[in-house]
DNA sequence: CTGACTGCAAACGTTTTGCACGGTA
DNA sequence: TACCGTGCAAAACGTTTGCAGTCAG
């Protein structure tokens, strides 16, 4: 569990208690859609309404807490900023996981063969993750 | 000049005049969004609805013509399928360029390092291209 | 000739907005 | 206490659908 209402406060927005809960459930998932973080958070806040996690979600971005990852063939999910990573997403269970890669040779290669300045990269690697593979 | 007809057929769907300007406008643009097409192909089709731009843009992903690019930041873009390649997004002119870059060492360490059986890989590097570059 | 396609308008699902009330700092 | 944030309902937005007429093969 991590302190919530410092890194909000940090970042310029207050502590509520729906900010926390909605913080506490991307951070236990990891990444989290619109509709499944509804969910989860109405459980434990169950009068909170869409229009606030929607405007907490927008805030929160806007304010470098969160950043939207956009996947091929399924809704974006919502994690906390950390240090760069890239995304596995598995077709069949639809989990997704952090992966870490030394992308510094292709960046590197792309910068000097376009004169192209990167700035950020966005991997997503689809298929079949190892849990799928044994159960089929 | 691509024989979009064929292609068409080839792919089940009528070649119908519509489709032939929605394929040439993507062609000549190489990535465009829904907005951006539907404004070029009115210029040649101005009858054309945007319901038709849909539909056909859907049906021509369903049967493998088009492909959809998910952007940070932007609208998603369509592109003909080709070759198997990646994209540079400048955050300033909003430019697409593909790129190839020789990315078997990092998916065969992935696959190997997670067990996962990667079947499609999507890579955008974001930041600045040469133009932009030289403009400012 | 027949099934597929088009264009219109209506419907739909998702996201945003306006506003009165409430809570954080 | 001042301002930011919440919740509701309505509005806006992007996309899909139903249907009658049309066209490609």
């Amino acid at each position: 569990m991590k302190d919530f209402t410092t890194l909000l406060r940090t970042h310029n927005l207050k502590a509520t208690p729906q900010r926390l809960i909605i913080l506490e459930n991307i951070y236990n998932d990891g990444h989290i859609n619109i509709d499944n973080l509804f969910d989860k958070v109405k459980q434990t806040f169950n009068s909170i309404s869409l229009a606030t996690i929607y405007k907490n979600i927008n805030a929160m971005i806007d304010n470098s807490i969160l950043t939207e990852v956009k996947l091929p063939n399924t809704k974006s999910v919502y994690e906390i900023i950390k240090q760069k990573h890239y995304h596995l997403l598995c077709n069949n269970c639809q989990s997704i996981t952090d992966i870490e890669i030394d992308t510094s040779s292709i960046i590197n290669d792309i910068s000097s063969r376009y004169h192209f300045q990167v700035d950020k990269s966005d991997l997503v690697l689809s298929g079949i993750c190892q849990k799928c593979l044994l159960d089929n």
